[in-house]
DNA sequence: TTTCTGAGTTTGACATTTGGACTCTGCTCT
DNA sequence: AGAGCAGAGTCCAAATGTCAAACTCAGAAA
């Protein structure tokens, strides 16, 4: 990486209004905004489900989805599950589906991290089958979000991934 | 993706305790959290510096340090700069300089979404130049973070990334 | 018409965050 | 040695956010 060198820089080289990391933590600022879109890419889009999978307080659900769907990362869709009754479920717009490299990134760390490799969830290439990550690639050289896959993994040893 | 169909799923696939993006949440919960590591990455690591950078108030700042140390994401090292007296600065361990590719990953989503495509910083590989950027890539085939290089990008017409 | 259910809103006690003032420590200058 | 000073916090009252439980509302079912 660039420095980590002796002596620390004294200003960051980007301020805070021109970073993007910056803003885009502005539309994704706490625990529950993540926790919320991380359900939504699971395909997890009903108020009651979302709910109940990760225990947040149904006021602060409320709220949290109001702002998601004020930033435009995801929105409210009627659906209608056999001649049932309408119902309504929130489901990520192209823009939040796009975080999904940073929700990935983020679990990819944790299994690392504090799972001490075990992942819970194979990414593949749905084209090939070939099991895929988030990482650094050459600009072209990164599969398009369309083309990912993921499922829960069989159990394995958690053998230490090869790269 | 994955699902997306109409109707959607009743129940996330992966529970919350065993899903390492959840897990990793828990290690950098909100807004001010992700901030600082943003600024050590840019190697700011000063309590006055970060502090003057994201305009946090020094207690909470005092507080995220700590649970930044105690969640081994950081650590406090003392240097000495050009025979003054002695400082400290807070600096990445190699647990915390790896959630570069998510921070990284937040950038290029804020530059796309927020900034309408304008970067403002530039992210190559050490050793050919070459830009790179943060997606999805088969298993085996990502740069090693060590290879990553970043700085400041010269102020282009913003053409869209082609890719 | 009444009941039920999903999807919120309201309420009021409790916890955290803020920003400013204050403290402590260890150089450095004289 | 003593005074000054900057970095790195700590402390406090007010503003803000969070929680769980109770309440509301609309549409389908009975």
């Amino acid at each position: 990486m660039s420095n980590s060198e002796n002596s620390p820089v004294r200003e960051s080289p980007i301020p805070m209004s021109e970073c993007g990391a910056a803003l885009a933590i502005e539309q994704v600022p706490d625990r529950w905004t993540w926790l919320i879109l991380r359900e939504m890419l699971y395909g997890v889009g009903r108020f009651a489900d979302i709910q109940a999978d990760i225990g947040i307080p149904k006021s602060v659900l409320s709220g949290r989805l109001t702002q998601i769907v004020e930033n435009g990362l995801a929105k409210k869709k009627a659906y209608r599950d056999g001649s049932s009754r309408t119902r309504h479920a929130y489901v990520l717009t192209q823009k939040g589906r796009e975080l999904a490299p940073v929700i990935l990134a983020l679990m990819q760390w944790g299994d690392k991290h504090i799972k001490n490799g075990e992942s819970a969830l194979e990414l593949t290439d749905k084209r090939s089958g070939n099991p895929v990550k988030i990482g650094i690639v050459h600009k072209g050289g990164a599969l398009p979000l369309r083309w990912l896959s993921f499922a829960p993994a069989h159990k394995k040893d958690p053998a230490k991934s090869p790269d």
